[in-house]
DNA sequence: CTGAAAGCGCTTACAG
DNA sequence: CTGAAAGCGCTTACAG
């Protein structure tokens, strides 16, 4: 008797269709009708095979399914993040994953770590297994590689930042308005001698707000200091250092825009470690934890990450189902919160307004 | 013409190896084996297969290639988190992420918000695509209904929390040593009224953490006072409202056990909100992020998340390899370590050690 | 209402 | 070294 020989009509392997067919005493086609809840097979079929099929602990094979089905849909959609762990990758992530389960669709999810090797190989794997559709936060600057499978009809929207060399939907902060928001708060509060602290200038957020900050010095008529524009710093710790050399300059800062939450992280670990977080203003860009218990609390830009998320899932969900219309950009606002550091006043006189 | 005519020997559809056989003047078998780095086809048909691969942008379908090869993998597996977007989670999920990684292995990942129907809806949504294995981190009481799955073949490992009515591989925490080590490190400081705030009681974790504090107590010959024992809170709020409650008790706690990190969140904010929290000790379980920038810092029992997640990945390829030895259960310490708010002197006598 | 045949995109098991 | 036939587990397109 070999290995796949059924033992009292149960077969030693996963259940197939046929098993169920087999035991039920019925075609191929018939259980198909019955697990896929069509219309038109009797009474007495449906219970034999629904019987059969529990007997058999069943469990249809979506990917075969999928793979014969005209509409060759896996319901399952494929999600790349800068890094899965991160508080704002992980709350996107959680924002789609409640739009997908309303439809019965699965989410891959994985890691780009800034690194656009990764996110090719990462969405190739994906497109290997033939995801209905992409939700990308982008780490590098061509997205020409995804060109074919949008072609091919795959929808794919951008979160965060937008595509390079290829047109697609797209779901963004106004990080250059939040920034240039920030830093008018500042301005207003007394301070001209601000400091920025961003990420690498080649990521696009981080260039924005760079912009923003730009802006609100140049509307207020304030010259900018190249010794407090700090770019291209990569995490907590390196922006920590960055913000200790300021706070040295012979002329330092009275306040600082941290553009990303890391980096705002590291600011206040500088500020403490000089014991000058009473006096320099700090506003940061992204949410950051638990700043509401810390003393001062701090001044952030946040951004509307579940708005973000939900409207990017049900874009992307608005495509499958067969909208063929004009590429979307929509952006969602971010809004300044004050929490004390943001408020603490500079040497120059404040105004009324954040209108400075 | 039909749609899907070729045009220029470039088909309409997403191509196929039919596709790519017909463009390099081969069989099917030949593109077959080129794709799959087979030996023994000649220096000139793999260039003619490349070079038609290339001009179509072939992308092979795995999800074709699992169905029909004989080991069946989809090089896919499934995670079942508690909720993606918190901490621990996320944490979990970035380790097993790297590991998959290096094996071609793409994740599948899922939130069971402590609900077990969501618990069974989305392991059976990743079986249906057939994943090669499942890392559960279980919400229900009974994984009974994984059984036949397990029968099948399919390894699974459990973490944080062990399986129940089911023999399956678990990576856990050592809840109640933790715990025992953390309220003994309080009455090494001087407290007896120490106060219990923690899950509900059928979370596993939660009842071991509760069994930890009841025996660190009873080696101490400390009463239990019911009243000092607040279990089944469920937020961070509910915890902040418990805390509130036992200060105002007619004999407060001077100290607090918190038996996970939202619950921390919760004791921290009402002991600010009562000025206690220079004066009441806390210990928390499980990491809460920034609490080195509060004052007092707080004392946390911490899990080694990204170990305990490697751990379970690596576990769950060694079955995939084919290990069939029996069931393993891998405990992983949780470590003290001291913040500040832990160390406030409690009104009994201190002792040396915590070995108290 | 039911089922036999063909085929989704691939790999297996052979034959030459 | 190369390829024609069969089949993975299903659905489609028919026929009865």
């Amino acid at each position: 008797m070999s290995h796949d020989e059924p033992v009292n009509g149960v077969p030693r392997h996963r259940p197939t269709m046929r098993d169920v067919a087999a035991l039920s005493g019925v075609s191929l086609k018939t259980v198909s009708r019955v697990v896929n809840f069509e219309s038109g097979v009797s009474p007495d079929l449906i219970a034999r095979v629904r019987s059969a099929a529990q007997i058999l602990d069943f469990q249809p094979n979506l990917t075969a399914s999928s793979l014969r089905r005209s509409d060759g849909k896996t319901k399952t959609i494929g999600l790349l993040l800068e890094n899965v762990a991160n508080p704002f990758s992980s709350a996107l992530h959680r924002a789609i994953e409640i739009v997908a389960r309303d439809r019965g669709v699965v989410v891959f999810a994985g890691s780009v770590d800034e690194d656009q090797t990764r996110e090719r190989d990462l969405a190739a794997a994906f497109v290997a297994r033939r995801v209905d559709g992409l939700i990308v936060v982008p780490a590098g600057h061509d997205q020409s590689y995804l060109a074919t499978e949008r072609r091919n009809g795959t929808p794919m929207v951008f979160v965060d930042r937008p595509p390079t060399l290829l047109d697609a939907d797209a779901v963004l902060t106004a990080n250059q308005v939040g920034s240039r928001d920030a830093v008018r708060h500042l301005i207003s509060h007394g301070h001209r001698r601000i400091a920025c602290v961003g990420d690498l200038a080649s990521i696009s957020t981080a260039a924005e707000r760079l912009a923003g900050y730009v802006e609100a010095l140049d509307r207020a008529d304030i010259a900018k200091d190249p010794d407090l524009i700090r770019q291209g710093i990569r995490s907590s710790e390196a922006a920590q250092e960055a913000v200790r050399e300021l706070l040295q300059l012979p002329d330092p800062p009275t306040a600082i825009f941290a553009s990303q939450n890391l980096i705002t992280i590291g600011a206040i670990r500088a500020l403490r470690a000089a014991s000058r977080h009473h006096q320099v203003a700090l506003v940061g860009f992204d949410d950051v934890p638990l700043v509401d218990l810390l003393d001062p609390g701090i001044t952030l830009v946040l951004q509307d990450v579940v708005g973000m998320g939900a409207a990017a899932a049900e874009l992307l969900f608005r495509r499958l189902d067969g909208d063929d219309g004009p590429t979307e950009r929509r952006i969602f606002d971010a809004r300044l919160v004050p929490g004390g550091s943001g408020e603490i006043a500079g040497p120059w006189p404040t105004t009324n307004a954040d209108r400075a």
